[in-house]
DNA sequence: GCAGGGATGAACT
DNA sequence: GTTCATCCCTGCA
């Protein structure tokens, strides 16, 4: 089983791998773009998704590290999670925002599903790098190291401050600094406290 | 049966 | 800057 996947062990906790993802380019189907925003989840904290234990929705977060796990969200909205830890643990991150790749196809074609021209907001939160990218149900509990999924290292040349903070859109365990931003990015889905 | 959600975009003050 | 309707599914009573 693959658990390293662009220098970052999956197997760890997930507030570092949140953390460690920063900088790193997703693609899905030749698409993506520098992730810029994550935030943490686990089993042991109540925000979570899988606090509680496992159910039928939440089964891939329980399963192998390095898989996806593809929720939706208010009945609208899809949102894209990174599963880590060990088999049976429960955690996992969520994909909040991307830079998307200056490529003109891919610009191209996430414009087209967003239906919508602005750059800076093309992939800037859950649900919206989801529809950008074309992801779905149908993509949950998938491998990340084969496609649709790449995931590229940060490039080493460039150096990447991240910052953390509190996580948004949740009502219980709000304390916990478990959000990741590139400081300084234009693409936050809202920029981070400051501290 | 029902309350509520890891969100978004439009319509407001 | 803020509120608000919207959508559908999940989980628990």
């Amino acid at each position: 089983m693959i658990t390293t996947l662009a220098g970052i062990d999956f197997s760890a906790p997930s507030e570092v791998v949140a953390s460690q993802l920063i900088g790193v380019t997703l693609l899905f189907n030749g698409v993506g773009g520098r992730i810029v925003e994550t935030e943490a989840y686990d089993r042991e904290e109540p925000a979570s998704h899988c606090y509680g234990g496992e159910t039928p929705r939440n089964f891939a977060m329980f399963g192998a590290p390095a898989r996806s796990y593809v929720y939706q969200s208010h009945g609208i909205h899809w949102c894209l999670n990174f599963v880590c830890r060990e088999v049976g643990h429960g955690a996992g991150v969520l994909i909040r925002a991307l830079e998307p790749l200056p490529d003109p196809d891919g610009l191209a074609l996430m414009r087209a599903r967003r239906k919508l021209h602005d750059q800076r907001l093309l992939c800037s939160g859950p649900g919206r790098l989801c529809q950008a990218l074309g992801v779905t149900r149908t993509h949950n509990n998938l491998v990340l190291s084969e496609p649709p999924f790449v995931l590229l290292p940060r490039d080493p040349a460039h150096a990447v401050t991240v910052l953390a903070g509190p996580r948004i859109g949740i009502s219980k365990a709000v304390e916990l600094p478990w959000r990741f931003v590139e400081a300084g990015s234009r693409f936050l889905s809202k920029p981070m406290r400051s501290a």
